[in-house]
DNA sequence: CATGAATGAGAGTTCATTCAT
DNA sequence: GATGAATGAACTCTCATTCAT
């Protein structure tokens, strides 16, 4: 989005490197980093070849710049503290949906192509960790001790449940995006039942 | 020809296989399927370049024959029935345990390869989905099933139920692979923090 | 259009086409032609791109402006008419040092640009041998004849003699260039060495 | 010229590098260095374009093979021993008749390639300087002193009279390069007249 | 006239694959 | 079967040139 100070050229420039993301992301997607060609990128964003390079170093810059937008996609901030009043079967309900939405709707192609570079690329492995994973966390961990703190969660060690919690996000998405029928279908019922099991757990209720 | 002869041949070249998909595997892991060369693999493999092609048609089928090996590891029979009876917090620690030592030992790099990829190429992601992920959740149903109608498992929805589990270990795999400290060091506590969870949920026991 | 105004104009016009062939000059020599880019000349030479097409048709054009400046600097008349008279060994100790001067200040740069493509492409190879070369050889030649006639030059081959003449300037002046420490930090003890050379011969003098 | 020692395939190797810059030679003195593909060159050695990067690490290290080769031609011993003992200018026309004829029929295209590259690439210049210049002037002045000091030669300041004697043939051969009519068809000529020049000067002798 | 983003032909280089040895 | 040099298609990237502003 052009910040109103910008200047006209470069408002001009962001919108094409847009343009170009939002082809490499596509065409990415479709056939995986190294099997997309730049010829590729250029002619799904409508440029010549040439231009991709006027605003991207080279090919993996692409990626990066991939990234980078994953990364302010899930740093937009989780308006938590509206929620953190209400009962927390209410508000983990509503988180669960946040990150579905954003999972389902924005990312899901970034996500796709990023982790399949990230799986067998150190360097890339490594900017993914220090710029989205870590920074995450963090900030959730801060959250969630003060769950437990007020007693609404079990008190469990919680950088460990965190990741327990997120791997389950990863894996689900993962196993949509291999192509699982079950999820690609149901994909809906999933909220729900993800409330049921991670609060209440496998086990028959009590009074059940 | 005498047949022990010919029988001793295919001994060999099934070790020249083993050998060369075992040096595949390592390397793809390290530097992933499209940045790794044939060269690369003969080397790790030890042998000249040609030589892989009178093992694999070409370079995709080493990724094939990766898949297919998972395949088999995956298949390998859990011993359900014998724990089956057993209490279900004590059968379900046990099984995880089970999947714990599969994916941390055998097939850490398999996994990695082959779902970079995956996640990328339509090709292999049917092939990955019917002949890893679909007989492999069809088998879980059924004894998942046994368990709702014995009571011992709350009556949810079976086949995303088990996506759910399924979901959790392939994510925290992932995250474990990407990097994340947390996973790596202390990876061995997972196995009561996931029973718990779980099994008993994250909200606080009625006792607590 | 008043007349003295698009005499202004031109003059502009020859301003820029120097500042931009000055540029050129500079850069061509520190990496080459074909290594230096139409971009290194506009930054070198303070304007855009494509100013440099409103001055020259294309990037070769480049080159025939720096020879053509060569051209007039080879030109400018050396005044041997009125050192003619003077005693054999003082005139010739003159005309090296104009040579020397000539090709040391103005033309260094021009002399390694222009030498360089010249001896691997036959185009401008042509040019400058029908519009440098030759005509100062004309010249010269029709000078030195004369001090032939006058007994004050041995009577040896004019044109051949003076072939031997103008190669020793160029291959020193391109040792220099090259990086010939002694020829870069005595340059100046060369006027005398020269004129004792190719005045007196190496072999010792009668009387030494 | 393979070495009795060399195994077969080490010998094949070096025939088919020694084609491959046989052929580079040709077409780099034919239209420069730049403007030859990889490509042209592949063509004039016979040999698929990937070839060339089986016998030489990237385009420019063509270019060095080429000066690795000069330098050895260079340094073929003169045999100065067997004329050092004859009249000084029997001598001088030997060596002269030598070093015409190493860089007529040899190295003519070699000289053409490197030169032009090397007066505008700082990176070839300065291994142009240290394994070809350097060496040779160090040879040199060690025999030429001995000329000196045995009366033979006027006693100048051997480092730079060798200068102007080496340069006096860079330029003649780079005139000729060039294309001077007078070089191209009297060539041959040159050799007393320069004789005549160095040795006895452009003076008139006395008894003349 | 000046600008500099866009263009796309063309270059160097890589590497999966073949096949003579 | 094993080898590894040869192959050449295909890729990334550069850069001279154009042209709308």
């Amino acid at each position: 989005m052009p910040q109103p100070n910008e200047s006209f050229q470069e408002q001009v420039a962001a919108l094409r490197k847009a343009q170009i993301l939002d082809a490499a992301t596509k065409v990415f997607a479709q056939r995986g980093f190294h099997r997309t060609t730049i010829h590729d990128v250029a002619k799904a964003a409508g440029v010549a070849d040439g231009t991709i390079y006027n605003y991207f170093e080279n090919k993996p810059a692409l990626l990066l710049g991939i990234l980078n937008r994953m990364n302010e996609t899930e740093r937009r901030p989780v308006d938590l503290a509206q929620v953190a009043d209400a009962d927390i079967r209410g508000f983990f309900r509503q988180y669960l949906q946040h990150r579905f939405v954003a999972l389902t709707q924005d990312s899901h192609e970034m996500f796709q192509v990023v982790l399949s570079e990230v799986l067998v690329n150190s360097e890339l492995r490594e900017l993914y960790l220090q710029q989205v994973v870590m920074p995450t966390f963090a900030l959730a961990e801060t959250y969630f001790t003060r769950l437990v703190e007020a007693g609404k969660i079990r008190p469990l060690d919680v950088p460990l449940t965190l990741r327990v919690i997120a791997a389950t996000f990863l894996g689900l998405l993962t196993m949509r995006v291999i192509g699982d029928p079950q999820l690609q279908t149901r994909w809906d019922e999933l909220l729900d039942l993800l409330t049921t099991i991670m609060l209440d757990g496998l086990l028959p209720s009590e009074g059940g």
